[in-house]
DNA sequence: AGCACGCCGACT
DNA sequence: GTCGGCGTGCTC
C-alpha cells in the first residue's frame, strides 16, 4: 500500500511512499506522518491511501505522529478546491489547515569530534562553544553567535574532521498547556492523625514535645539540636510563655502536660502541611498546584514530602489558552427589530432552517446588519451547527466583536493574528472537539475545523483584506470565494454584509446567484430611547419614524461638495476650502468631533527641487520620499528606509527645496495653524505602528481628550463614534486617479464609508467633501449616498473594458533585485503564455504585457508583470509546472 | 523551500 | 591554474 503524501514546500505535487509493514490498515487520509524527503525527514500530511503507485522508487513511512487524522477529508478536498482556483502549490493549501507550529521543525546538531582545525575566529569561537557546552542545535549556535555566517565555518570544520554535523528534528513549537494539580489522597478526617503519624512535623511542636516528653528538665541546646529547631524558634517559645530556661541551661515547661498537648494540636494544625491538606480536603477536584502557592506559602519540596507521605497525590490536568475567556462580557439579549430587518431576517430564518443560500446584506451605515448577525448565528447554534463570523481587521472591529461575544458568552473564540502559537493550537482543538461554536476572525478563520458550518458570515465584505495579495505568500485566496465553497458543501447560508458591496458582488446579486437584502434606513434606536436621551442632553434629533413607528431612524448626513479649483481661483491657496474652515470652527464652538480624512494612496508629500525638478525617491523602492515633520526626515512608506531631509538639491546645488502634497502631519499643521486652541490627533500607519495603537488613538478620542482626528483610510472602517458630527474630506480624488481598473470601486467605497461615520448620534453632522473632479461619477455617487448611480456607471465601464465581473484577470508578477531579470523572466514567461494559449485555442483570452508594475519598486526588488485577461485565464496554466519565480494571483484586487 | 549539480570571475 | 559565485532543477 501506498500514502499519497501533501508536503509544507512550494511546489504543486504530492509525494508516494511505500506504507511499512507496521502501518498497514492503520494510515488514513488526513493523518500527520513523517517521510524521508532528500536528506532528511519531513513532515507531510497523507491525503489519500492507494494500492499503486505509479513512482518507480518510493521511501517508507518512516513515522505516524497523532493516531488521530489532524485533517479531515472534507478539508481535503477544500485544499484542492483552492489549489484549483488559485493555482497554488497542493502541500501549501493542505497546511492552510493546520496551524503554526503543530509539525516539528528542522535543525542541525553539531558537535565536537577533536579540537583542530580551526583557521579563522570564527571556527575557533566555535570550536570554544562546543567544548565548553558540549554538543549544540542550530537554534543554541543562532543565540550565541547572533549575525555570525556561523554555518560555513561548522561546514569547514566538518570538512577539516574537526566536528560531526547531523540534522534533527526539533519537537513541535506547540503542545497542549498542561499544569500540575494536587488532590488529598486520604480521608479529610483522618488528617490530624496522619499529621500525628508524620515522621517530621514542625520543628517548634517537636521541640516542645521533647521538652514535654524528656525524664528531666534537659538541656537546651540538646532539646534544640534533637528537634531541630533553631534560636529563634526556642525564643519565641520561651516569649509566648511555654518554656522557661532554668539554671544550667535546663528547659521546664510552664503550663500543664495537658494544655501543652492542646497547643501542640493547634501548632500542627497551622503548620504548612496541615494548612495545604485542609486547603485541599475543601476541594472535590484536582487543583492546579500554582494555586495552592498563592494561598499558602507552601513551595514544591514541601507538596512532594506530602506526596511522598501518600497525603496527596499529584496529577496532570489540559487547560486551554483562551483569550476570550479572560474578559468578562455583559450577556445581551436581542432587541426587537425593524420592520426593514424583520424582513431581511425572514429570508434568513428561511435559509437557515431550510437548504441554506448566498446572501447580500446591503444597508448603509447604522442599519442594523450586526443585529441580523446575531440573529443568524444564534439560529444556526439551535440548529446544532456551527458559525464562522469574518471581520475584515479585528483591530478596528473589536465593537463588533465585543457584541458578539457578549451576545454568546462562553461560546465564541476569537482568531487573529496575534494571538500566540499556543493560543492558536488551542483555539484549533477546541474546535475539532467541538468545544467552540462560534469563531470570530479575520480571513484565515475560515480554516477553524469546526463541524458542520452552517453559517458564514463576511462584514463589510468589499474590505479589501479579505484577499491574500500578491505581495504576500500563496495562496492567493479570497475568503469570500472559499467560504462560499465551504457553504454549498455544507447547504449552509453565507451572508455578505456591506453598506458598500464589491461591484462583483452586486452583480452576482442582479444575476440572481445571490439574493440581495436591503436596510436602506439608518436606525437611531427606539423612539423612548431616544426621547430620554433628548430630555437629557437638550439636543432636537431630526428623526423620522420608521413605518412600524417603534424605531426612528435618520437620514445619511448631507455631503457638501467643494471644487477645490474653483477655490484655488478665489486665491484660497489653503489645504482647507473656505466650507471646511468655516464647519471646523463650528465644530469646536460647539465642543463636537470632527474626522478629516486624507484619501492619499499611491501619491503623499513629496520633496523636489524647483529649480531642476529633482525628485528625493527611496534608493531602495524608487517611491518618492515622503516628509516627516517629526525628525525632519524624509520616509519612504513601503520599506521604512529613512534619510535625513536635504537642505539643498543634490542634484543641482540650489536651496529651492519645496514639499508637495500633503500628509496627515501638514494637515494636522494646518488645523493647528487655523485653531491653535483644538486638540488634534493623527491616525495613520505611522502614528498606530505598535500593537495595541489603534485601540489608545481609539479610545483617546471617544474619551474627548481629542477634538480632531486627522488620518487615513483607516478611520473610514466601521467605527462608531457619536460625537463625530463634522466628516472633512480634504482631498477625494487621489485614489481616483491609480491607473488600476478597480480605483473608482475603491474611491466610492472609501468616500461613503468616511461619509458614514459623520452623524451616528444624537447631533446629527455633514460631510463635506474636496475636490479637483467634482464631475467624476464616483465623486458624485458618494456625495449622493447612491450605491446603485455608481454600481449602474461602474458596471457599465467594466462591460465595455471588459473587466471584472464580465472577463477574469490573472497577473504574474515578477521581481528581482536586478531589473534585467525581472524583465526577462516576464518575457520568457509570455512567449510560453503566447503559445498556450493558441495551442489551447483561448482566442477570447488576451495577454497585457509584460510592463514594469505601477510600484516599479519595493525593498530592492524591481517588479514586472504581465496580465490575462479572459473568460477562464487560469486555464492557459492548468496541466504546466509553473516556475517557482511565477508570482501567479487568480482575480487580483489590484494591479498595481 | 532547501540543496546539489554545473558553468564563468578574483585569488594563492 | 583553482575556489566559489549563484542560476537551474529535483525532491516520492
Amino acid at each position: 500500500m501506498f500514502a499519497e503524501v501533501a508536503l509544507n514546500i512550494p511546489v504543486d505535487k504530492t509525494f508516494d511512499y511505500e506504507i511499512p509493514a507496521e502501518l498497514a490498515g492503520k494510515l488514513r487520509a488526513g493523518h500527520m506522518v513523517h517521510v524521508p524527503f532528500r536528506t532528511a525527514a519531513e513532515p507531510g500530511i497523507v491525503v489519500d491511501v492507494r494500492e499503486r503507485s505509479d513512482v518507480p522508487q518510493t521511501k517508507l513511512v518512516e513515522d505516524l505522529l497523532h493516531p488521530e487524522p489532524v485533517v479531515s477529508s472534507e478539508r481535503i478536498k477544500l485544499a484542492y478546491a483552492i489549489r484549483d482556483m488559485y493555482l497554488a502549490p497542493i502541500g501549501i493549501c493542505v497546511w492552510l489547515m493546520l496551524p503554526s507550529g503543530i509539525a516539528s521543525q528542522h535543525d542541525i546538531r553539531v558537535s565536537l569530534i577533536e579540537p583542530m582545525g580551526a583557521e579563522t575566529d570564527l571556527q575557533r569561537e566555535v570550536v570554544r562553544l562546543l567544548k565548553r557546552r558540549g554538543a549544540l542545535r542550530g537554534r543554541q549556535l543562532d543565540l550565541a553567535l547572533p549575525g555570525k555566517h556561523w554555518r560555513a565555518a561548522v561546514d569547514e570544520l566538518v570538512t577539516a574532521g574537526a566536528v560531526h554535523k547531523e540534522t534533527i528534528l526539533t519537537p513541535p513549537r506547540v503542545r497542549p498547556k498542561v499544569v500540575r494539580t494536587a488532590t488529598l489522597a486520604i480521608e479529610p478526617d483522618t488528617i490530624d492523625a496522619e499529621l500525628d503519624a508524620l515522621a517530621r512535623p514542625s520543628r517548634v511542636a517537636d521541640l516542645l514535645e521533647y521538652v514535654m516528653t524528656a525524664s528531666a528538665p534537659p538541656d537546651a541546646d540538646v532539646a534544640r539540636k534533637e528537634s531541630g529547631a533553631s534560636s529563634e524558634q526556642l525564643d519565641k517559645l520561651i516569649d509566648l510563655g511555654w518554656l522557661s530556661l532554668g539554671p544550667e541551661n535546663t528547659l521546664t515547661l510552664e503550663h500543664p502536660e495537658s494544655e501543652v498537648r492542646g497547643y501542640l494540636a493547634d501548632l500542627r494544625h497551622t503548620s504548612k502541611a496541615a494548612r495545604i491538606l485542609r486547603q485541599l480536603a475543601h476541594e472535590n477536584e484536582p487543583v492546579a498546584v500554582n494555586w495552592i502557592y498563592a494561598q499558602s506559602d507552601a513551595k514544591l519540596a514541601d507538596l512532594k514530602r506530602l506526596e511522598e507521605f501518600g497525603l496527596i497525590a499529584f496529577g496532570d490536568q489540559e487547560v486551554w489558552r483562551d483569550t476570550v475567556a479572560a474578559r468578562e462580557f455583559v450577556p445581551t439579549s436581542a432587541p426587537a427589530l425593524s420592520a426593514e430587518q424583520a424582513a431581511a431576517w425572514s429570508a434568513l430564518e428561511g435559509a437557515i432552517h431550510g437548504e441554506g443560500g448566498l446572501f447580500l446584506l446591503h444597508g448603509v451605515t447604522g442599519s442594523g446588519k450586526t443585529e441580523l448577525y446575531l440573529r443568524a448565528i444564534q439560529d444556526t447554534l439551535k440548529r446544532g451547527r456551527s458559525a464562522i463570523f469574518l471581520v475584515p481587521e479585528i483591530a478596528l472591529t473589536a465593537q463588533t466583536v465585543h457584541r458578539v461575544a457578549a451576545r454568546f458568552p462562553g461560546q465564541v473564540a476569537v482568531v487573529h493574528s496575534r494571538l500566540s502559537e499556543g493560543e492558536r493550537y488551542d483555539t484549533w482543538r477546541r474546535a475539532r472537539m467541538g468545544l467552540i461554536k462560534i469563531v470570530v476572525g479575520a480571513r484565515s478563520a475560515l480554516f477553524t475545523p469546526m463541524p458542520d458550518i452552517g453559517l458564514i458570515i463576511l462584514d463589510e465584505e468589499h474590505d479589501q483584506s479579505y484577499k491574500q495579495s500578491g505581495d504576500q505568500s500563496p495562496p492567493h485566496y479570497h475568503a469570500r470565494d472559499v467560504a462560499e465553497m465551504i457553504v454549498r458543501e455544507n447547504h449552509g447560508v453565507l451572508i455578505l454584509g456591506s453598506a458598500t458591496p464589491a461591484i462583483e458582488t452586486q452583480y452576482r446579486s442582479e444575476q440572481g446567484e445571490i439574493l440581495r437584502l436591503e436596510l436602506p434606513n439608518r436606525i437611531m434606536g427606539h423612539r423612548e430611547h431616544i426621547h430620554e436621551q433628548e430630555g437629557r442632553t437638550g439636543v432636537i434629533a431630526r428623526y423620522r419614524p420608521t413605518p412600524s413607528g417603534e424605531a426612528l431612524t435618520i437620514d445619511l448626513p448631507p455631503v457638501q461638495t467643494v471644487d477645490m479649483r474653483a477655490e484655488l481661483k478665489a486665491g484660497n491657496t489653503s489645504i482647507f476650502s473656505n466650507a471646511l474652515q468655516e464647519a471646523l470652527r463650528g465644530v469646536l464652538a460647539r465642543h463636537e468631533q470632527a474626522l478629516l480624512l486624507l484619501n492619499r494612496r499611491g501619491q503623499s508629500t513629496y520633496v523636489f527641487c524647483r529649480d531642476c525638478g529633482f525628485v528625493a525617491r527611496c534608493p531602495n523602492c524608487d517611491t518618492p520620499l515622503t516628509h516627516h515633520r517629526e525628525g525632519s526626515a524624509l520616509r519612504c512608506h513601503r520599506c521604512g528606509h529613512s534619510q535625513p531631509e536635504p537642505a539643498i538639491c543634490p542634484e543641482c546645488g540650489s536651496r529651492r527645496i519645496k514639499y508637495f502634497g500633503a500628509g496627515t502631519q501638514q494637515v494636522e499643521h494646518a488645523v493647528k495653524g487655523l485653531f491653535p486652541q483644538a486638540r488634534v490627533v493623527r491616525w495613520d500607519a505611522d502614528s498606530a505602528s505598535t500593537p495595541g495603537a489603534h485601540e489608545a488613538i481609539l479610545q483617546h478620542f471617544i474619551d474627548r481628550y481629542a477634538d480632531i482626528v486627522v488620518g487615513t483610510q483607516i478611520i473610514a472602517k466601521g467605527l462608531d463614534l457619536p460625537l463625530v458630527t463634522l466628516v472633512g474630506i480634504v482631498s477625494a480624488d487621489v485614489s481616483l486617479n491609480l491607473p488600476d481598473f478597480r480605483a473608482a470601486e475603491r474611491s466610492f467605497q472609501l468616500l461613503t464609508q468616511a461619509a458614514g461615520r459623520a452623524g451616528r448620534g444624537l447631533l446629527g453632522g455633514k460631510v463635506i467633501l474636496q475636490t479637483y473632479q467634482p464631475d467624476n461619477y464616483a465623486i458624485q455617487a458618494a456625495a449622493s449616498h447612491d450605491t446603485q448611480a455608481f454600481y449602474q456607471r461602474e458596471i457599465a465601464y467594466r462591460r465595455e473594458l471588459g473587466y471584472p465581473p464580465f472577463r477574469r484577470l490573472l497577473r504574474i508578477l515578477f521581481s528581482s533585485p536586478q531589473e534585467t531579470r525581472a524583465r526577462g523572466e516576464a518575457e520568457r514567461a509570455a512567449a510560453t503564455l503566447r503559445q498556450r494559449i493558441k495551442q489551447l485555442n483561448m482566442s477570447g483570452t488576451e495577454l497585457i504585457g509584460p510592463a514594469p508594475c505601477f510600484f516599479t519598486r519595493i525593498d530592492h526588488d524591481y517588479r514586472w508583470h504581465l496580465l490575462l485577461r479572459g473568460p477562464d485565464p487560469a486555464r492557459a496554466l492548468r496541466g504546466i509546472t509553473i516556475p517557482s519565480e511565477w508570482h501567479v494571483d487568480v482575480d487580483p484586487l489590484d494591479v498595481l
